[in-house]
DNA sequence: ATTATCTATAGATCTATAGATAATGC
DNA sequence: ATTATCTATAGATCTATAGATAATGC
């Protein structure tokens, strides 16, 4: 199991500094966060935010390594299955990128924006998914080629297939307070909601697949 | 023809303070604006700023009412043709979204970051779509309805087709800077890259609503 | 007369550090 | 001795305003 409970140290005023950077970062990013909020909702004095990580950037840093760690062990690690078949394979990818990102509901919005405003501190980022994307990529594209040639699916472009599946996962979370604005309740029941749309996307992307 | 060139007037000062400041919201969102980078970049002192405009909040609140008009109009003025085919009405729904967020790129990340980080400035634009979006998919499922019951199409939901029309079409634009660094180029001949994605997209749908 | 612009600076907000003091672990 | 904490404040950054001056349109 991955620790998706956020950053843990041995000491418990850092650790109160980092979870409530956590949240400060992760809801308004580098720019909306207030390093003297974080230590306002640590229970801590401000000065104790830069004894333990001198500064702002730094410790933004920090978070943001541990979120792309933990991305990396969601997306990259499918845990390859020869012997799966094609649709046993999709159902997996789509079930545990959901449920990643049910257990990480801000992260998505986190790390598009951030990425986007800002150019030093996400390269880091963007420099692992160039290495480890095109090798996941790879591998489905190889396992839908010989599925389709063995006549169990059709021929499709495995860039494309995992851009619907992330594109089906991801937006209602980053949209999430526009889409009970516009659908009353849809995500109140959360459980409810992440089940239905495991279903659904799974359903919608076997449907495109088929001969 | 819908205004995507931004916001006009007639003083020309008042226009580059809000051709710059909608320039710098969009892309920083407000935390990340700075009143002193918007009047640099509209080449006036930044005095003008507040002549033009008193806060940062109002000249905000402005740019935010702008788009959220124009969102409106792309979004809930689908000229429903009566009898159009459930297929064309489809078609046109994907293609009109796409062309919109083509030519506002920055729109669906400057939105939905906004919405979330902020409560104040998003009621507006969360009371727009309350009202809005329930008419539009009544509209649409009354039509889905009449199909399925004429074999056309499958009975489904319209509100999880239209959640995954936008999730296919918006999720591309608010991850662009991650793809490109996934699948190198992608999306470096924009164009092309946007009629793929209608096709594909309308395609994916079409095969969610075969009987 | 009114509108537009400038320089200079006040005011507010945040980040970061200095320096003293208390707690802890050899 | 080292680590952890506090108070007080410096330093940096941004927003906003005051007050003077130039331009514009009756």
């Amino acid at each position: 199991m991955m620790n998706t409970e956020g950053i843990t140290s041995s000491n418990s005023t850092e650790n109160a500094i980092l979870a409530a950077a956590e949240r400060e970062f992760l809801t308004k990013g580098f720019a909306g966060a207030r390093t003297t909020s974080i230590a306002e909702a640590a229970g801590v004095t401000h000065a104790m935010f830069h004894y333990y990580f001198r500064t702002k950037a730094k410790l933004f840093d920090r978070i943001i390594e541990e979120k792309i760690s933990l991305l990396k062990e969601a997306l990259f690690n499918p845990v390859e299955n020869e012997n799966a078949s094609i649709e046993e394979t999709i159902q997996t990818i789509i079930e545990r990128h959901l449920d990643f990102i049910a257990a990480n509901p801000d992260l998505p919005r986190f790390i598009t924006s951030e990425v986007y405003s800002n150019t030093e501190r996400s390269d880091v980022f963007l420099s692992q998914i160039t290495k480890y994307a095109p090798i996941m990529l790879n591998n489905l594209q190889s396992k839908i080629d010989r599925a389709a040639e063995a006549g169990h699916c059709r021929h499709v472009d495995a860039r494309m297939l995992i851009l619907d599946i992330t594109s089906l996962n991801i937006f209602s979370f980053i949209a999430a307070p526009i889409l009970n604005a516009a659908i009353s309740g849809l995500t109140a029941d959360f459980e409810k909601f992440i089940a239905m749309r495991k279903k659904e996307n799974f359903d919608t992307i076997m449907r495109k697949l088929k001969p």
